[in-house]
DNA sequence: AATGAATGAGGGTTCATTCAT
DNA sequence: TATGAATGAACCCTCATTCAT
């Protein structure tokens, strides 16, 4: 089996080409009304090339998830290292989920429906990249009631939460709009109220 | 077309016994994997049966979250006419959410996951019975910011949607979480963070 | 089983109702693209009467052959029984076919397209009455020889086969044609090619 | 889209042995009686295989019709281009007509019965290659009549109508005939008539 | 590595017919 | 007689995946 060489094609033209192909595809059909066929004419490759690079059309999907995933997490990873107050972390939090998003309508709707497409799915993501995601904030929120910044009283997991749905429904509601605003304008409005949400 | 007589009755047996044996099948194994033949026979009738009572298979999503959300809104007016202070009803409102949703898991599933499963879809819904929903907060908060209770530099609709996607947030971990809690616990810990965000 | 009194309704109202609903729905969609639901609907009836006079869909198609034909060949009968020279008995039968076809475009749609579905039809009716409607020609045509007005050489049946298909395809044309023109007026010049053909 | 670079492939053998199932399996089951399924079992090859060079179970039926009409149009010209005297070349196409069908019953059923299932196909035949096929009739007709040899006063178009018509008359009633007879046979006592019919 | 022709299982939907009322 | 709700078999077409080249 040549997984092994594969693999390391991670990077190649043609593994890039044809996720973004997926992306472009399934954002703008929808995962289930989407064809392999579409993605590799999007890509330009044949129907059979798909397979060279990923194990199943679901498999196009999921890694999506995890190629972007991988890249946010990091990123916003060595962002937040730069800053200190928790208040400061989140409100970055919220200013780089939005913009990633906010930069790429095509992967927010493949992000925002598309992946959600079953339970199978989600249960998936929920318990590993996501998780870390989730634990990323909760992180922040427990740094931010030892340092005696957020009350003591909430409780952290449902504040991750609030933090995450609040982020969230602000991208839903942006790719749904008919109206054209920058997602990123959304971020101070959003930030005041969850924070001073949970703001001694 | 003798159809529409019956499909025009809505509460007939077997009109409630299809949908709710598609509430069930969705859940179960997803809207793309479903077929309509598990629909009927989950319901115990022939498969052409649910075509006398529903014009596609879309549209049996499309029903139950139209008849659902009828309801909802319904129960919810009736409710929030008996309060008056805008916290008060907030919080009620974020109890009828979280109680509605937390009593059917398998009807709680269809709404966070499976009818999200298409801009289409959503594009659709989002500018009907929701949008009617989402008004329903809004109009509170905006109370809320006359009578001083709210703070007026906030935003009606992004507060709104805060508070919308903070609650879909609360639901749509319940569904994934292995372990099983009642989503009604969530009420007090959420609409504190939330109200809190907003208030004076 | 009440077939006999069925039977006797030949002529009430709703066989005949549906009867010419049946030649209207199948020369506008088709045989094949008609429904039985459609007949009952354009009759007025509700679906299962059909079933009350009509033992399936395909005996609709044979009845209104048998029907129609009937009346044709008796009326024919009587027209020719008038007159006695063979060449203006064939100039008759030309007029009464294309008369007949050419005052009810529905009908004609019905006899030169829908009836001639599958072998399993035409074999059928070719059998029946069809015969009949071929035996009066020859016999015109036999007796037109007799009398030492036709040609010995020409073979009845083929003269017989000439006859009827020229009328035929006359029947079809006038049907497929965009341009509205009165079949009887193509009386005159076939039989004048016809006659010419088979006359001494 | 693939698919047409493969269906030009008219005379791949994968192409030329599905239209030849085709017409095999409708000649004998009848077009809305067949499936595709039987025509892709006849061709040996799978259900799918079939869209690969068909559009649609309709596009068989079309594709029949079109690539049988082509051939033999053109047959046709260049036979009749070695002949000069109308007569011989109406005889000529007499000929070819009866001999081309007679030659292959399948065919001649899908000929006579299947391609006239509906006004929708009829229609779109008659304005395509039949109308080229008539086209054909009637000028050499006209010739005749230039000539001096075919009568002044009949008219072209009626007289191809006749001509026609009688030709498609031998070809069905042949088809439908318990007798087996040679289709050929029928060339010389038809023309008599037909040739008769219009002669001066 | 890349191709794309071929596969064949699968499913939404229609509709002739029945039968309880 | 008449109704029309209910049935369930049947079918066209799609498309993820494979594999010979």
């Amino acid at each position: 089996m040549n997984t092994h060489s594969v693999r390391r094609q991670k990077h190649s033209e043609k593994y890039q080409a044809i996720l973004r192909a997926a992306i472009k595809v399934f954002a703008g059909r929808g995962f289930f009304q989407s064809t392999v066929a579409d993605v590799a004419e999007a890509a330009g490759v044949a129907d059979g090339t798909v397979y060279l690079y990923f194990k199943s059309k679901d498999d196009l999907l999921i890694s999506i998830f995890n190629e972007t995933m991988e890249e946010v997490i990091a990123k916003s990873r060595v962002e937040l290292q730069k800053l200190d107050d928790p208040v400061e972390r989140l409100g970055k939090l919220a200013s780089l989920h939005l913009s990633w998003l906010g930069r790429d309508r095509q992967l927010a709707v493949v992000f925002q429906v598309e992946l959600r497409q079953s339970t199978k799915f989600m249960e998936e993501f929920s318990t590993t990249r996501l998780a870390e995601y989730f634990e990323m904030i909760r992180e922040i929120i427990v740094d931010g009631q030892k340092r005696g910044i957020f009350r003591q009283e909430i409780h952290p997991k449902v504040a991750t939460k609030v933090f995450f749905g609040a982020l969230d429904e602000m991208v839903t509601n942006w790719i749904l709009s008919r109206r054209r605003y920058s997602l990123e304008s959304m971020v101070q409005p959003v930030t005041d109220i969850l924070i001073k949400g949970i703001e001694k």
